[in-house]
RNA sequence: GCGCCUGUAGCUCAGCUGGAUAGAGCAGCCGCCUCCUAAGCGGCAGGCCACAGGUUCGACUCCUGUCAGGCGCACCA
């Protein structure tokens, strides 16, 4: 970032000395190949058209006066234009300064300026526990709140409980109907029930607490409310143990009681995009490019769905939220556009509102598919994934991949010690710098206690060099994945940086190496990597363990 | 029928708002531990970026169409 940024502000300098505007399409980013040098820039070719010459002509113009910076040792215009930047050596050795100087907060950003967000994920009913399907969306849903926190977001986290509607009832029947049959009645299992072994339990304990249950006239309502408890205390504590935290739950029910839904109607009512027809109230989202009207109050005077759910954003917004992110499974993707006309209904800016669409989790063992439905009620719940893979594995997996492409999720594959497992690569860099620092101590090595000049002008080599512009990208990483909601690109910057290093550790002594400037001059680049590899798991929630 | 997502190496996937010779891991083959953790490193091989057009200096990336897979199209949640 900052081998960019300082590129940026001396080619804005140069451009504006040019009497030329910037232009939008310039890039500036780190060449594929090495030979190109360290930043590639396309200035000169986007600068042809509106300054009316050649680009070669316009890159060398633009070299020759950027050869003056000081920390730059080297401009080429190569192929049809483009400038190759090559940096002092200087200029990178005070990288490793910077980073130690950070610490935890290097590679954090102000992208977001402090503005408002509320990150919305998980919120599956309460109605059974959760599985793993959920736990991509936590997963992604909390490394999100993570990153644009870190990316300079006031971030909330939000899980939003359907504790309101028909789904609740079936809950509380389910119960109840078990709780019947354990009392001895003969029933046969109705179609649409809950059936999973969790509904036996609940009612079995509800039965403990409330012997006299059956002749209670409100049953219904206990069973209800003891399994809505039971069944969110469950998804809290799996949470939880899947180190995924979120900061308030908000209850649907709280929306109704407090007629928030009504108040919503009327703004809708007061806009002319509401409507009685056919005795149902209805909400004109084909004013917003919807492909139907959709309703809001059925005829028998109950609410959609869609209307608290409408409710329940309007409600965020009057929270102060700036941008609005819900975090969905893709099955609820023909939602979105209905969503998105409520929030323009609202007088919302369209782009304060945007949906991460999880695509779905193929969960198999050893190749083979293990069949999920919680009405069946057989399905791995995300709390014996966990248990059985491991925290760090099972989210690292989720986070390898961008969301919205489907996920093989194989058991076995994820559980294994092995290189088929990316995060025991990535935590291994780190436990292996730990390792030469243990090491250090033993045989009476001192560790820098700061990097100064003085210790880092022993960094000379090319393969010192490559590590630390690498270092140098992950700000970045940050700044693109936290722009475009993608947290699987850490993930795999965190992969590419313990490569370079297991690649450095393998061809380079330190310890070992001749001269103790040398080794100074690399604990101190090594330390470095770890710190930024340790910043990076932290984004993704996966930790970093100094022992493996 | 309409809409959304996906299609990149044998497999699992990256590829940032279009940039130089398309990348990684696994699987395959060949090497590397008297030395800081071999959960590692180096090398070889592997591609009509689904297909066909278009846009331009330049397309895996943008547009149109076709094909294939997944999902969704309720006064369900």
């Amino acid at each position: 970032m900052r081998a960019k940024n300082h590129l940026y502000t001396a080619l804005q300098a140069i451009v504006a000395d040019l009497d030329l505007e910037w232009p939008a399409r310039t890039t500036i980013e780190p060449p594929k190949e090495k030979k190109f040098g360290d930043m590639a820039a396309n200035i000169a070719m986007v600068l042809a058209k509106p300054a009316k010459r050649n680009p070669r002509e316009l890159a060398s113009l633009i070299a020759e006066k950027l050869i003056e910076d000081p920390m730059i040792d080297n401009v080429e215009i190569a192929g049809p234009g483009f400038l190759n930047i090559t940096f002092s050596v200087d200029f990178w050795r005070s990288t490793i300064a910077i980073i130690e100087e950070r610490g935890e907060s290097f590679g954090s950003i102000d992208q977001g300026k402090g503005k408002k967000v509320q990150v919305e994920y998980v919120s599956a009913n309460p109605t059974g526990p959760l599985h793993i399907g959920h736990g991509r969306g936590a997963a992604v849903g909390d490394s999100l709140a993570r990153l644009l926190r870190f990316a300079g977001y006031d971030v909330h986290t939000e899980y939003y409980i359907n504790d309101a509607g028909r789904q609740m009832l079936i809950l509380g029947q389910s119960v109840l109907f078990r709780a019947r049959q354990i009392e001895g009645e003969d029933l046969p299992d109705p179609e649409d029930f809950y059936r999973g072994d969790y509904i036996k339990d609940i009612a079995q304990e509800v039965l403990e607490q409330h012997p006299d249950l059956l002749k209670k006239d409100d049953a219904l309502e206990v069973c209800r409310e003891y399994a809505l408890n039971q069944i969110l205390d469950g998804i809290k504590t799996d949470l939880a143990e899947f180190r995924v935290e979120h900061q308030n739950w908000f209850s649907e029910r709280s929306l109704v009681t407090a007629g928030a839904v009504e108040k919503t109607f009327n703004r809708l009512k007061e806009a002319g995009l509401a409507f009685e027809q056919d005795g149902a109230l209805w909400f004109r989202t084909t004013e917003f490019g919807d492909d139907k009207d959709r309703v809001l109050r059925k005829s028998d005077g109950s609410l959609t769905y869609f209307a608290s759910d409408i409710a329940y954003h309007d409600n965020k917004y009057d929270r102060g939220f700036e941008l609005n992110v819900d975090i969905w499974g893709a099955d609820h993707h023909g939602y979105v556009p209905r969503m998105r006309a409520a929030v323009e209904a609202l007088g919302k800016p369209k782009d304060s509102f945007d949906v991460i669409l999880i695509q779905l989790v193929n969960l198999l063992r050893n190749g083979e598919q293990i069949a999920m439905s919680t009405r069946a009620g057989q399905f791995d719940t995300l709390e014996e994934v966990v248990k059985d893979v491991g925290c760090d594995a099972a989210r690292f997996m989720f986070l390898s991949r961008k969301s919205d492409s489907h996920l093989d999720f194989d058991l076995e594959l994820v559980k294994q010690k092995s290189m088929d497992n990316p995060v025991y690569y990535v935590q291994y860099a780190n436990a292996r710098i730990c390792s030469v620092l243990r090491k250090a101590a033993e045989r009476g090595i001192a560790v820098p206690e700061k990097a100064t000049p003085e210790i880092l002008s022993a960094i000379k080599e090319a393969s010192e060099l490559d590590l630390i512009k690498l270092l140098d990208q992950f700000e970045d990483v940050v700044d693109s994945a936290a722009r475009q909601l993608a947290p699987h690109q850490i993930s795999f910057y965190v992969q590419e940086l313990a490569s370079a290093l297991h690649s450095f550790y393998a061809n380079n002594p330190i310890l070992n190496a001749k001269d103790e400037n040398v080794i100074a001059a690399r604990l101190c680049l090594l330390q470095s990597v770890s710190k930024v590899i340790r910043n990076g798991l932290n984004l993704v929630g996966v930790e970093a363990p100094e022992s493996m």
